[in-house]
DNA sequence: AGCACA
């Protein structure tokens, strides 16, 4: 009798089967790949690829038994291995008789993906991070984040399945850029696979889930502490309620900062109606008040921590004021009610504009303000729908989307003249990433994001 | 470089 019970892992000979076992493969390989490769000896009925741990293996199930034999036998004596993009490839007969093709949701392609999180330190994994990450490839719609026996997960909702299937091409399988989580974190690599989810649900604006679509969905109660004014952000940092009326110090003041320049600067967002300035601590600071609660929002995340010169000259500090109505008394040099026609100028713009450093004097802002380019959802105007070349995994028939990610600059920024800092500054620090421009298939390139969104 | 499936 031949004994049952220990069968042996792996042979030298497998009995032949229709169904070819197939390793060493690529990660990247298809399924198109595998039936190219079985096409010369037969009817391919069947694959499965990324297969196992590492997801370099794949089967091919032939229609007739003879064919796989065919194949195996061929690459046995031929001089040239089986070769899928340049990689030697190993064939052997599979143990089994036919592919189960659980076609999971898994694997159909969908709009949405279930991303894991894998690592030590995964659960730390902010959701910022992941939004950034993720918007490389498209706008994200929605991102939830839960725990599973898988571990930490997250469901990441694109506006079609040809984005997220991008946005899963090019990360599955690598690690969340390290200049993105914190020094001490231990790295975070990312598993994905297509949800069946079509559309999140997203109640809340938390910790844990986001709509991105939707502005005015409330903060989660979770967030909001006791007094109900402050809401706890996604980094679990204070947040003061939104106004729109900001309060901007200016820090490293080199040049002086005149209400016209702040004016320049804070119409980029859309229309000011009201700016106060004025001295405290030492520092100059000012109040800009907008028209509505959005605008102002737009205007901070632009331009916090920004400087108005480059090399970091007059530093912006924005916060959100208490205040909702500025009440400008008289128009002077240093507060100023736009919103009155034919202002009874008491002192009409001081010789010190002379002294306004260049950068600003050239650059008359072309697009002041564009009604419908802040509404109705901000987010989607900072997002680059192509992933630059380090993500990319599109193969020699994409474009190369390098000088894409090089020329574009923050549709909310003023231009470059004027702020020369903020655009083409980031854009530096993306180039400087290890990784960029190398194979494709290497992790760590930068997707095309403000490191400065980030908290 | 060695057999999958939520």
């Amino acid at each position: 009798m031949a004994s049952v019970s220990s069968q042996p892992q792996f042979r030298y000979t497998q009995p032949p089967s229709k169904v070819l076992h197939l390793r060493n493969l690529p990660w990247e390989c298809t399924e198109e790949e595998l039936i190219e490769l079985g096409k010369p000896f037969g009817k391919v009925v069947n694959t499965k690829c990324n297969v196992g741990a590492n997801r370099n293996q794949a089967f091919i199930e032939f229609a007739d038994l003879n064919q796989a034999i065919a194949m195996i036998s061929y690459y046995a004596s031929s001089s040239e291995p089986a070769q899928v993009r340049g990689k030697t490839v190993y064939l052997q007969y599979s143990n089994r008789q036919e592919i189960v093709n659980n076609k999971t949701t898994a694997d159909v392609a969908g709009n949405v993906l279930l991303v894991t999180i894998e690592g030590t330190d995964a659960r730390l994994v902010n959701i910022d991070v992941l939004h950034l990450v993720f918007s490389a490839f498209g706008f994200v719609h929605k991102i939830t984040t839960f725990e599973k026996t898988a571990g930490f997960q997250a469901l990441v909702q694109f506006s079609d399945t040809e984005t997220a299937s991008s946005a899963k091409n090019a990360l599955d399988g690598r690690s969340i850029p390290r200049y993105l989580l914190p020094e001490n974190m231990s790295p975070c690599s990312l598993r994905i696979t297509y949800s069946a989810h079509t559309d999140l649900s997203v109640k809340f604006q938390s910790h844990r889930s986001r709509d991105y679509t939707n502005p005015y969905l409330p903060v989660a109660p979770s967030a909001i502490d006791a007094s109900g004014q402050f809401g706890v952000g996604l980094d679990g940092k204070k947040l003061e309620p939104e106004s729109n009326v900001l309060l901007a110090s200016i820090e490293n003041m080199q040049y002086a900062v005149t209400l016209d320049v702040l004016n320049q600067v804070f119409s980029a967002f859309g229309p000011v109606q009201k700016i106060a300035m004025f001295d405290k601590n030492g520092g100059l600071q000012a109040l800009i008040q907008y028209s509505d609660v959005q605008t102002a929002v737009v205007a901070k995340e632009a331009l916090e921590g920004h400087s108005i010169y480059d090399g970091g000259f007059c530093k912006l500090h924005i916060s959100y004021s208490r205040h909702t109505d500025l009440s400008i008394k008289i128009n002077n040099d240093r507060s100023r009610d736009y919103t009155i026609p034919n202002p009874a100028m008491v002192n009409p713009q001081p010789s010190i504009l002379g002294q306004q450093p260049m950068q600003m004097m050239g650059a008359a802002v072309p697009h002041q303000y564009n009604g419908g380019q802040f509404a109705p959802n901000p987010e989607q105007h900072v997002m680059h729908h192509q992933p630059p070349a380090g993500w990319g995994a599109s193969g020699p028939a994409g474009p190369q989307h390098m000088p894409h990610m090089m020329n574009n600059h923050h549709p909310y920024m003023p231009p470059p003249g004027s702020m020369p800092q903020m655009g083409p500054g980031m854009m530096q620090q993306q180039q400087h990433m290890p990784g960029q421009g190398g194979a494709p298939q290497h992790p760590g390139s930068m997707p095309p994001n403000r490191p400065d969104q980030m908290q």
